[in-house]
DNA sequence: ATGGCCACCTATGGTGGA
């Protein structure tokens, strides 16, 4: 089977684009984050015609994630168990549902804006949350995956310049020691092939020419079990999604799993 | 080729993204 995550910023925006990647990808699951509209305005009908069925947590402009699937989808749960939450609102950022022979969750990571922002602190006590949310079917037999946009770079090399992030999010120690403990609970980063050049970017902004010159960053992650992690047959960066007019800033990680 | 921000809102600039 073949599965993967993208940030689409925006399903209306990106609709006919996704519609297309699907059929020519030969996507079986598609965990999406940032679907930008409330889930009564979310394109069933149109995935429904392409095969799919999708499992959706979205409340309007901001965030909101689904789990499409043409696999089945069952035992659905929207958000995060444990979710602080946000100036007094919990936000949708999470979703989980089985797969066929897999479950997965779609997560998006809050930001967290700037290091000394109320976000960041929000986003630290999300990640504990989720922690504790996904240790148990990390610990278990069927093949498990938490899938999104972590909104971490794992490592310095994940960024085209660690320079260029002195004092900002995504490269803090303490952002980092949160995905460290997901991997003590029993997750493993599985890191995708790049399809060109040296690393495995998932995201480039859209200023300043960043795709053409890959000024990029790694903050899409697929954080698995180990029965899911043994079924990886390749992983790897869509980049040709990020191309042309119409594209998302993220491009989607694939990977491939023999179940 | 991959091209100089994008998407949203009961809008006409502010907010969020990273």
């Amino acid at each position: 089977m073949r599965i993967a995550t993208w940030n689409v910023n925006s399903i209306t925006a990106r609709l006919p684009r996704l519609l297309a990647w699907l059929e020519s990808s030969g996507t079986d699951v598609l965990c999406l984050q940032e679907a930008k509209l409330a889930e009564e305005q979310f394109p069933y009908d149109e995935l429904r015609a392409a095969g799919y069925e999708a499992a959706v947590n979205a409340t309007g402009r901001w965030n909101g994630v689904a789990v499409v699937s043409r696999l089945g989808l069952e035992d659905v749960v929207k958000g995060l168990p444990g979710d602080p939450g946000y100036d007094g609102a919990e936000e949708p950022r999470a979703i989980s549902a089985t797969c066929g022979p897999v479950r997965v969750w779609s997560v998006y990571v809050p930001n967290g804006r700037e290091v000394d922002h109320p976000h960041y602190a929000y986003k630290l006590q999300w990640f504990e949350a989720l922690k504790a949310a996904v240790a148990g079917d990390a610990q278990g037999s069927r093949p498990f995956a938490v899938l999104g946009d972590y909104n971490v770079a794992p490592t310095d090399e994940d960024v085209f310049d660690v320079a260029a992030f002195e004092g900002l999010t995504h490269v803090t120690p303490a952002e980092r020691a949160a995905l460290a403990a997901l991997r003590e609970a029993g997750l493993s980063d599985v890191v995708p092939r790049p399809l060109k050049y040296d690393r495995p970017y998932t995201y480039w902004d859209y200023r300043q020419l960043a795709f053409p010159k890959n000024r990029g960053m790694r903050i899409d992650l697929v954080y698995a079990n180990e029965p899911f992690t043994k079924a990886v047959t390749d992983a790897y960066v869509d980049r040709e999604e990020r191309k042309g007019k119409g594209a998302s800033d993220h491009a989607p990680v694939v990977v491939d799993l023999d179940v």
